[in-house]
DNA sequence: TTAACATATAAACATATTGACATATATTTC
DNA sequence: GAAATATATGTCAATATGTTTATATGTTAA
């Protein structure tokens, strides 16, 4: 198969696209992905994998976690489509949720550690009370408890 | 699933991709791309069908062909993504030889004829007596009888 | 109306992808 | 060293996707 068609294909998943437009943000870990996106850690492994296999992600080891992030010389076909992806209201609404959240699980659940499952599974059991149309992103404002 | 996932998953294929390139420059028939990218009746169909369905194609009817085109109004996605990839180096040489290829075809086995299934046959054994590294687009020249 | 033809759709099958679960690996801490 | 932890990988069932074969539809021409 031509290569580029498979990296479309590697784009072409809800899960995937996710990781990549948190990553572009700023580097993360496995565990704080599988809080946000909710996802099992298998599962979480495995697309990174898939992404770095096909030249979309960097990773390093430090300790005990790995980070991920995009790729500095993204391949130009996956960076415009990742641009374009990004424009797109549907897309951008499920996105700035998932920047809410993460921003959200790093200040109020991580707090100086580096992460850890503990916090994982505590965010999940959070959201998981604090429904839908919760405001999570502001602090000391009444749907935050 | 996410709309614009969904479209992308529809383009991330190599033959819908060969389908769409050939469909840009002008509008064409069922059989010309049978002919062409050497697929059968049924699996051009089904993907015009899938193209059209994800609103990338028009197609109209005019006795017994249907005529199918790009459609005007690409979503802006699709216009953007079809555009890098025509300039992927790989698909470009793919293409290239699809487009010199229904060149081909037009001029030299359908002369005049809307299309017909003959032309098509006719084409695809020719294509296979005469290998790779024809000179198929210069009438008149060595390679070409 | 029937035959011939271009295209569409359905049915059947093979293959690929997804996600859950279990297990392995690598690193730190004790 | 062993235990604990973060991440990776293998396996399997469920599902989705791609392809072929068979059949249906709609059009023209006799």
């Amino acid at each position: 198969m031509l290569k580029k068609v498979r990296t479309l294909r590697v784009l072409a998943d809800e899960n995937r696209l996710r990781l990549l437009l948190l990553l572009q943000q700023r580097e993360l870990f496995v565990c704080q992905l599988m809080a946000v996106l909710k996802l099992s850690q298998p599962l979480v492994s495995r697309n990174l994998a898939l992404l770095e296999r096909e030249g979309l992600l960097d990773s390093r080891r430090q300790g005990k976690h790995i980070f991920y992030r995009l790729k500095k010389n993204l391949p130009p076909l996956a960076a415009s489509l990742l641009r374009s992806m990004a424009k797109e209201p549907a897309v951008d609404d499920l996105f700035a949720r998932d920047r809410q959240n993460m921003e959200l699980f790093c200040r109020r659940f991580l707090r100086g550690v580096e992460c850890d499952m503990g916090a994982v599974k505590a965010f999940i059991e959070y959201k998981a009370k604090n429904k839908e149309g919760v405001n999570y992103g502001k602090i000391g404002q009444k749907n935050v408890h």
